[in-house]
DNA sequence: ATAAACTATGAAGCGCACTTCAAAGCAAGA
DNA sequence: TCTTGCTTTGAAGTGCGCTTCATAGTTTAT
């Protein structure tokens, strides 16, 4: 069992997102002491971390939240949850896409800011011009 | 030359958050009629496209704005541009892990629940047997 | 015993990226 | 001409995801 701040230091969150997430139920009900201070278990811990990965993914609070609930929900819900998941993953696979997208406009950017470089008299246009060279190379 | 509202169809972004990227200075001063009604070219459309790339990937207006004034700062700005369009791939590929990271989790629920949906008893797990169980398979 | 550190709570605040509103002017068709 | 629709502006509002604050109680080390 861990106290607030080694929960905190365990997951890299602050102690306030730990209390906000179990406010906003993305946490199961954190068992407390006798005094009321929070004790959180290896469970817990790794509960929190499954939070905090789709966190990252930019998955909305209140779908986590709807997703726990179906989850609270038992075995009734599983196709439901079944579906969800699958529709999270095309979501995942779109912003893999934008991500592609944008990843491969900066590469190529870079590449023609390398090419640049090497042509000191280039350097003097204006952003209006570099603009229209730039596009006039392979289009994306 | 295109209105506002034939911009906004174009780009699929609405009138006001045009104006709003104009005003954020993400857009080159766009021409306006005698009357003050803006004039959006081919080439505002193309460049409004470009900031619509790099916001569907998240890069904050912020970030934005930082790489357009240095575009109009010119040629002696490039190797700083240079290095602001790595730092951002750089930052894209972890964006992608993190989405790589999700996506297997998700992926692996989905799997689970597949089986879970073939073994009809397993259908009135409590939340908590059901992620004891989930973890059991495969860590991730 | 007392100070320093930790915890609790609800409420308010913040930064971002828009969105909506109010009031006004312009434009084009019936 | 009148009405409907498009455009303008600045300002205020919204929703999200935290973060900070004020106040108060608890634990620990000295």
């Amino acid at each position: 069992m861990y106290s607030a701040k080694e929960a905190a230091e365990m997951t890299g969150l602050t102690t306030a997102t730990l209390r906000y997430y179990e406010k906003e139920q993305l946490l199961p009900a954190i068992e407390r002491t006798e005094q009321r201070y929070r004790k959180y278990s290896d469970t817990d811990i790794e509960w929190i971390k499954m939070v905090q990965c789709l966190r990252m993914a930019n998955v909305p609070i209140r779908s986590i939240r709807e997703y726990i609930l179906l989850l609270t929900q038992g075995g009734k819900t599983i196709s439901q949850r079944r579906l969800m998941v699958q529709k999270y993953i095309d979501d995942l696979h779109s912003q893999m896409a934008n991500l592609q997208k944008a990843l491969a406009l900066t590469e190529k950017k870079l590449e023609f800011y390398g090419k640049l470089l090497q042509s000191p008299s280039a350097q003097d246009l204006t952003y209006l011009e570099e603009w229209n060279l730039f596009k006039s190379k392979g289009d994306s």
